[in-house]
DNA sequence: TTCACTGCAAATTTTTTGCATCGAT
DNA sequence: ATCGATGCAAAAAATTTGCAGTGAA
């Protein structure tokens, strides 16, 4: 129900232990984890890590533009490390999110232009069904 | 942290006192309300009205395609009235959000076709910053 | 008359935060 | 030595749900 408005005065950054060890989760192309995917995947390397540091840590990763934060049709936030432009699907089925290269789409920020708005960004999400639920749809239908 | 399987035997619907006047609320183009903030505006007109039940009819109505659902960059979950094909501009600063029209856009859902899903449809947000936000930086970084 | 819908309240899920201590620089 | 970062745990925010009673068709 509040606002928190984004402070501009960000600090120094420190590379610690967990923060080095959050960001290489994201080394690994393809994926788009939630805070607690993260949480519960670096907890083998990091035992006493709490959700909270993930949380305060992936927001700071991604002001810093080492990440990219999502909110897209899901249910909880997610963080994406890829670098290149692209979009993604999410299959309205299982909830798997692929990614799709933005190379063939024309330049959207372009586009939106001449509405009021300095256009800074966008974030385009599809939604469909992946192969495996497309087939599990198929031969439901055929039984 | 759970997966909520959507059912696909949806009941026939009842047009209930309660769920008329939250529809009435996506009369007025150009809003883009949370589930708070439709249960605040219908309080007037239906002061017993619980929360539990502005969310519960949000996502019936929009399972039938009366309304939009969006999960865009803001912290909650949104629903748009709109008819029309048309996109999306949140201000950074302030957080108002503007519809853009998709006229001018190509047909994005032909162009993310070839990835190994089915395209249904999408959501486009763009992030920008607002008339009165831009004035408020201009004078600032001139101080 | 039926059964989808409601209000209520509690439960869950997701995210944020205060604080004493720790550790990167 | 400084002060940004951490772990912990509690709080806040957002959303969902069980249930007994209500009302639309």
């Amino acid at each position: 129900m509040k606002f928190k408005p984004p402070d501009d005065t960000v600090p120094l950054l420190r590379m610690t232990r967990q923060r080095r060890i959050i960001l290489e989760e994201f080394h690994t192309p393809g994926r788009h984890p939630t805070p607690d995917d993260v949480y519960m995947r670096i907890r083998r390397k990091l035992p006493n890590i709490s959700l909270g540091t993930v949380y305060r840590n992936l927001e700071i990763l991604s002001q810093a533009k080492l990440i990219k934060k999502l909110r897209l049709g899901c249910r909880q936030r997610r963080y994406d490390g890829g670098l290149h432009r692209h979009y993604h699907v999410r299959c309205v089925k299982c909830g798997k999110i692929s990614d799709i290269p933005a190379d063939s789409f024309p330049d959207l920020d372009d586009t939106a232009k001449g509405h009021g708005f300095k256009i800074l960004g966008h974030q385009l999400e599809f939604e469909g069904l992946c192969q495996a639920c497309r087939k599990a749809g198929r031969s439901q239908k055929g039984r």
